[in-house]
Formats: structure tokens, sequence, C-alpha cells
DNA sequence: TCAACATTTTGTCCAAGACAAACATGAACG
DNA sequence: CGTTCATGTTTGTCTTGGACAAAATGTTGA
């Protein structure tokens, strides 16, 4: 067979390369001059092609900076020295009741959407609400994504259980009316993070704190932010950071929004990715655990000197050891 | 009060513009030079510093462009005839029940969550799902984002009335089980696609033809969406394409997709996004209308000599004058 | 009225250089 | 021994100006 009758496979132009890897091209482009990795084919335009291996190799290489190598590491390593880096265990992750987590990795690694949504009700039902979500839920999408950042799970693995815990938090949450309560709370995340979980766990925690939570969804911008906050009259604007977005971008963002809030809206800024930010920011409260969302609520029904309806603030449970 | 006094603003850097706006760096960069807008300020080190009001134009024409508008006529004009062309009405839109819709547009425009809620389920439990989503939700999602792009509406409402359709799909679709029936369909969007709510309306039309769907969220890269659809052994993938995507990237990226995956899965591309593709695809079955999907659907059950379990696919109801 | 061709518009791509913020490293100090 | 501070290196993003192809528009002819 000669090479005009294989599959044609020219590779994929940068922009599809972007999309894919989530590597700027600005980025892809630098390496290049920079490390000598990647060395894409050209077309008639001298435009780059990438060979689909390489793209796949671009993947890998983002996977593994997620967990903390950098580039410069990285990119002069050949397949089997990946390979390696994959396998290292880093977990600092300290994991409570670990076995039952493991069986819950079980499920979604073998896609079993039966038992997983089944044993999510019967879980929940068990521990309650503010248990299930800390207990289980939240260490199970860490688990979930250490598992991707070291190629045991697919990114399909990943949004199966995700539209799993979605669906599970809406049907929970549709049976609950959140229509009064104080403090009023908007729920978002800035443009560029599209992860809803985090919105969905916050919302969760805090319908049955007689918190009244204004989900928006994900990805507003800004000055769409400053104008919800004031027309839906809230107390407190709490936006969510996963890992993955950018520290960078984070800190940026709040401070564009800080400077276009009023004053007496508080802001919030909750999830994995604060756990990143470094210095403190003027007027954002920080809480990268979810007691820190506790603490915050505590604080600020003291200052507003409102009597919590059910008799304080609920600590989370003890953690069984 | 003297200029120290005020409020710091700078302006924003690129990289926010392009977040708030959606607009490329390149793009902002090469309509500087050929038109002379914007006009941003430099740093310290010569990097531009966008004033809000400019980018709060550039988000107007942005709008306006998404109408059909092009840069070469839009950026030349001041700020009056910018706004005149906001009231402009171009609604080609064929619009049935109009004062039905303009009665649930009113409830988007003032947020009442509650009686939008409501009125949906009723609406459903009276026309049924499949005339609910055709009659009354596609054409609403139509007329919101046409009241956007007229800047009638915020996307701070734009995202509250998805919140709400969202959750009421979900609810639905939590209560029907799809775990058999044929053909099997992988839903999901290309990565920078997030809207979800297409792949709702797709799923929940589905079920009720004893179609088996697999919801995989939006944002899949496509050696995913490969993956997932051998595992999960589907007999077609249907991705979504909202009028936000360029058409340019969705066709390149039905293109690269069709490249890789096995010439025995079929690829449906579906929503108001392929209205733009204008050339065919080899191997893609576009479908622009939501009649284009029973079509589909049928075409595959008479290909693979299934008698489909329900007397045929349902044609839509007729719509009322 | 529609099809084919010519022309303008417009977004993306390229190159190579520059710089600041993030990160690592090591020294000095309590 | 751990912490703070001052260096040095790494790394992503920003810069300019030129180029080109795909899309949109205008023009011609059947």
């Amino acid at each position: 067979m000669n090479a005009e009758a294989m599959p044609f496979v020219p590779g994929l132009p940068i922009s599809s390369v972007e999309r894919e890897t989530g590597l700027s091209k600005d980025t892809l482009r630098v390496w290049e001059r920079r490390y000598g990795f990647p060395t894409p084919e050209r077309d008639a335009n001298g435009e780059r092609l990438y060979a689909p291996t390489q793209v796949q190799r671009l993947t890998q290489i983002k996977r593994l900076m997620d967990r903390g190598y950098r580039p410069g590491k990285l990119l002069p390593l050949d397949d089997e020295a990946l390979a390696a880096l994959d396998e290292a265990r880093p977990s600092v992750l300290v994991t409570r009741n670990v076995q039952q987590l493991d069986h819950w990795m079980h499920l979604v690694e073998t896609h079993d959407s039966e038992a997983l949504q089944r044993q999510f009700y019967r879980e929940m039902a068990k521990r309650g609400l503010a248990g299930f979500v800390q207990d289980i839920v939240a260490p199970l999408i860490t688990r979930v994504g250490e598992a991707w950042s070291r190629n045991e799970l697919g990114i399909f693995e990943e949004h199966l259980f995700s539209q799993h815990l979605e669906k599970m938090f809406r049907t929970v949450l549709a049976n609950m009316s959140p229509q009064q309560g104080s403090p009023r709370v908007l729920l978002t995340t800035l443009s560029g993070e599209e992860h809803t979980l985090g919105l969905l766990m916050v919302e969760a925690l805090m319908v049955v704190e007689d918190v009244c939570p204004v989900l928006l969804g994900p990805q507003t911008p800004i000055d769409e932010i400053v104008r919800a906050a004031q027309l839906k009259q809230v107390d407190a604007v709490c936006l969510s950071f996963s890992s993955a977005y950018s520290p960078t971008l984070s800190a940026q963002g709040l401070r564009d929004l800080r400077q276009m809030l009023p004053a007496d809206i508080e802001l919030w800024a909750g999830g994995y990715g604060v756990k990143a930010i470094r210095k403190p920011i003027d007027g954002v409260c920080l809480m990268p655990e979810f007691q820190d969302l506790y603490d915050c609520l505590a604080k600020w029904q003291t200052e507003h000197g409102r009597e919590p309806v059910s008799g304080g603030v609920t600590r989370l449970p003890e953690t069984t050891k």
C-alpha cells in the first residue's frame, strides 16, 4: 500500500490544536521556538499542521502541567519518560473514608451509570445533604480530577460522572423552595470558568441553611454580575473557581469585579481554584475550604444582627475517622 | 473633586477585554490598525489598556455583528448611530403564537422566576413534550437571543432564563428511564461550545421517540468523542451548535471529527448554528430544523430495518396558525 | 431571475523580540 | 531548623507589521 492510499491524515491546524489541548496559539509557537517541540509540518501556505500523535502528546503534557510539573522539565522528555510520570503518585490527599471512595471510583471507571445514580441517592439519605456533599461528593470530584490527571480516566468518563452529579443535584434542589431566607447570595462564575458543579454544591449547602441562593449559571461577565447583584438585591456575590482555572486570571477577575461592585455587597470566592491564590485581595473573602463558607455565613449573620433561624449555622459533622 | 480622588479606573488589559467581549486579541489589534477603533491607552510597558466605555461599545458592536452587520459598517459609526441600529427590528422571525410568546418574554424581562417555572409545567402538560419543545421552548430561546442582540435584555436575564429551562428539563428527564431503545445516540458539543440547552431539548425529544440518548454534556474533545462512541457502542453522534459558535470553527470541527470517527457511526449536527454552514460536509448530516432530526431518525430506522416501536417516528404536530 | 466571475472585506496566521510575573534557588537571620 | 529576603531562571503573554485565504459583496451575462 503506498502513501497516497493511506487514509489522508495531514494533521490539524493550530486553531484546532488550541481547541483540543487548551494551549494558546502563542504558547504553541513559543514552545516550538524554545524547546523544539512540537514540530508541525507546514501546508502550502506555510501554516502549521500538527500530526495527531503530537497533539496527543501535547494533551498529555498539559495534564502533567496541571499536576504541577513545569514545561521546561516535560518538553525534553521522550514518550517513556512521560508515561513513567503518569504512574507516579503525588497524592498528598488526606482522604478519610478511602475504601468507600475506591468503590465509587470503580463505578466511574466502568461507566456503571445505573449503580452510580442509585447509590448517590442512598448515600444522601444516609448522611444528610451537607455530610454527603462534604464527605462523598467533594472528595470524589477531587479524586476523579486526579485520576484524570494521572491518565487513568478519560474526559469521557469525567463528563459522564459530572452529568450524573448534575442530574442528582438538580433533582434534589427542584424539590426545595429557595425563595426566602437571608442573606441573599448570587452564585455564578467568571467568563472562562465553565464548571457548574461547584455552584450546585454551594447552592445545596445554602438551601439547607436557610440562605437564599440565586443561581445564575456559569460565565457571567463582570458588568452583568454587578447589574444582577443590584437588581436582585443580593447581600453577597459568591464565585466558584475550579482547579483548572488559571490563578492569575482568577486574581485579575476578582480585582476587576471588586472594583466595580458596590462596597456594601460582599464578594466571596470559593472552590479548589482559590487555594492557588497566594496574596489576599482587598475586600474579597477567599474560601478555599468548605468550612470557610460556613464561617463566612456566620460572620455575616452576626454582623447584621439577624438571629439565625435554626439555632445558628451548622458546623459540618465531624468526619468519621 | 480632583482626578486623583476619582475611583481609579485605568482600564482593562487586552486579555480581560477578550474574555469580556469574546473578540480575539488578534481581532482587537487589527481593528485598531484598520479602523482606528478602539483606541486604548498604554501602560508603562507599552501594553494596551482599554477604557470601560470602549469595552462597552465593543460588546455592543459584537451584538450587532451577531445580528448580521459587518465590522466595516459598524466601526466608523458614533454612539447615536449604533443606538439607532439597536432599535431597528430585523426580525424575519415567522412566529406563530406571537402573543403567547410576548407574554413569556414579559416574564423573562421582569425576572418573575416563580411564574415562569409554574407556567412551563402547565404548558408542557397541555401540549405534550414534543409540541412544547417545538412551539414554545425553541421559539422562546430564539426570541430571548434576539432580544439580547437588540439590547433589550441583559446577559443576566438570559442566564436566569436558561437556568430555569435547564432545571425544568432535568426534572422531567429524571423521571424517564432512557436505558433502552434504538438507535443509541451520543449527545455532546465540541470544545468551545458551552450551550447545553440544545442537548437537553434533543434528549427530551429522543426519549419520547424510544431512542436511547447518551448525554455527555458539553465540550468534549474530538478524540474523546471517538472513544466514547466506541465504548458506549452508539449508532450515531449528534452535536449541537448554538448561533454564537463561529460557522468556520463548526465546519472545521466537523471535518476533524468525521476524519477520526469510524465510518459506520453516523455524524449529525443540529442547532441554530448549522444554518450558517453553507457547503455540505461529506459524511455529515446537517439538521438546521427540528423536522430534520425526525427525518434523520426515520432514515436510520428504515436503513436498519427496524420496525419503529410506536408506529413510526412522530411527525411534529401541525403548528396552529 | 439566477449563475458565474471579479473584488472587497475580514479574521487568522506568521516572525522574532521583549518583558513582568511566577517560580526556584540560595543566603542570611532569628 | 525553619523563615524571610534577595537573587536568578523560567514561562506565558504582549508587541509590530506583513501576508493571505475564505467569506461576503458587487457585477456581468444568459
